[in-house]
Parts: C-alpha cells; structure tokens; sequence
DNA sequence: CGTGTAAGGAATTCTGACACG
DNA sequence: CGTGTAAGGAATTCTGACACG
C-alpha cells in the first residue's frame, strides 16, 4: 500500500517510533511523507515498513547518510 | 487492510463522502472505525470501500435500517 | 549525530443542535 | 431520512530552538 493516508501519530504507534525520530528522518531524506493541505505529514504502509527498516539500520550502527542510498528510491531533490 | 489508522479528514478524500455523511453511517451501525485516545475517528482501507458502497446503496434508494443487515458483519451490540 | 523537550500556533476532529422535508 | 451548517472545545501536528555529546 502506498496510500498515504496515515497521519504521524498512529506511524508511530505502528513502528514504535517517537514523532522526533519520523521527523528526522525525513528531514535525512530517508522518507518522503506526503502533506494534508494543512502541513501534516501522511505515510502509506510502506513508509511504515521503510521507518521500521531505518530504525533497525541506525540501531546497528549505520548513519543516515550512509542509509540514503539505500532508501532514497524516492523523490530525488534537483 | 483491516488496519484502522486513517482519519476521516482522509477518508472523504478517498470515497468523496463529507464528514457528516461517515459520521452518519456511524451513528445508524454501518461503519464502525475505532477511535483515538483523543476521540478522533479512525477508519481502514476495508472500511473505505465499505463506505464507498454504502453510498451508493443510499443512492439506489436503500435507507440505512435497510443496510445494517448487509454491513454489519461487524461489532454487534449487545 | 540522533533524539528529547518546552513553546506557541495552526489545522483537524469532535459533539450537540437547528434546519429542511 | 439523510445531509448541511455554525459553534465552541479538545486533541493533533507543525516548526524552530536549545540541549547533550
């Protein structure tokens, strides 16, 4: 499912991560939420997976950077 | 997806429904999404499309005492 | 570097009610 | 009956910053 449609307060119920965490990593480029008009950031099932992934990755040790090649199949910047 | 993590601002969105018209369903037993610790609605995938056809049975002319029988495979009460 | 937190604001959702018919 | 709307409040999410290290 990528859908996003999932609001960051049940992504994090769902992986178990903090709000922080989530938005860190976006602002890494190691997820791509989208925006509700208002500014709110929505994930699909697979950014949830994706999170999951990149928690386990930094908890072993590697750096977010060293992760965006691994992650970023998504929107590229320039 | 049984999973209910989509809010409803999403969920009109998605069947093209207004608020007032999920929460209407809701109120007459034919969609039953869990809630937030807040009290925010939240609906699945499963429960988009359920509302989907919903609507367009109301359209077709049915009432919703009429529906109960055909969605409410779900949370009886009592 | 990755994450916690307090701060203030803006967007989202909620309920109960009045309305039409 | 099914749906629209204005009303006020509560919960959710946002950003930028300071903190530790």
């Amino acid at each position: 499912m990528s859908i996003k449609v999932i609001r960051i307060g049940a992504v994090c119920e769902l992986t178990g991560l903090t709000e922080r965490q989530i938005r860190y990593y976006e602002e890494k480029q190691l997820i791509f939420p989208d925006r509700t008009r208002g500014g709110a950031r929505t994930f699909s099932f697979e950014d949830v997976d994706i999170l999951k992934e990149i928690h386990t990755k930094i908890q072993d040790g590697f750096h977010t950077f060293e992760l965006r090649k691994t992650f970023s199949r998504q929107p590229m910047r320039s």
